[in-house]
DNA sequence: CGGCATCCTGAACGATACTG
DNA sequence: CAGTATCGTTCAGGATGCCG
């Protein structure tokens, strides 16, 4: 458990935005197996448009998570694939799916015990 | 590193819909050393307003990780603390900020490599 | 002091159609 | 198949002011 500054530390703050939003952790860790086509990500994924895809890839690329390779071909072939930085986040997604795994089922107890307090 | 199921487990994008925001992550952490009245959360976290500061922690009451106590006193006292299910996410939190204490600069000079590709 | 009401902006996300 | 363009919705987040 780090002592450190967490707060003032605006490196904690870049981390939780590299994973606070819907997909980029989603997308890291369908990844975490190897390179992956578009195509191929968005079965594995599901619920995501190819749109949001792009966009999210480009956004790790952005932050040296993903890298992008594109061949000359036809039709178009393109493989994302995790970089060396990328990877090392796969452990912290990992701890907090183990938590989920974990502790998942008393956030829904919780929910559902707010909830009926609200409607009773 | 978990082998199971990730994508398709609800479980885990609940538990990243918990970290999925900007404060829920900073006022968690903020209360780890005890219970914090709203005025001394806000002082240790900085930036963030009252109405943020309230619709955050009034998120994490939902969901069972912070109990909120309010005194029958004027002028009127609140305190909120973790609950022994928020406490078990510090963790993984911390994780995260581990990871951003250690690789951190790479995210950024990779920023602005990419940032000095697109104005050069 | 805690917190609600109001208004506003920007970004994420989704659906659809289209290009190379 | 990969990606872009458009359009529209939703919501977190910030600013301000007011109430008990």
């Amino acid at each position: 458990m780090t002592t450190e500054p967490f707060l003032s530390d605006c490196r904690a703050r870049l981390a939780f935005d590299l994973l606070a939003n819907t997909w980029n952790p989603v997308v890291l860790w369908a990844l975490r197996d190897g390179p992956q086509r578009p195509g191929e990500l968005r079965e594995r994924i599901g619920g995501i448009s190819s749109k949001v895809l792009t966009e999210t890839v480009r956004r790790l690329e952005f932050n040296g998570l993903v890298s992008r390779r594109a061949y000359a071909e036809a039709p178009p072939r393109v493989e994302y694939e995790l970089t060396a930085l990328g990877r090392t986040l796969l452990a912290p997604i990992d701890a907090i799916g183990a938590w989920a795994f974990e502790h998942g089922d008393e956030v829904m107890a919780a929910q559902d015990r707010e909830d009926q307090r609200a409607s009773g």
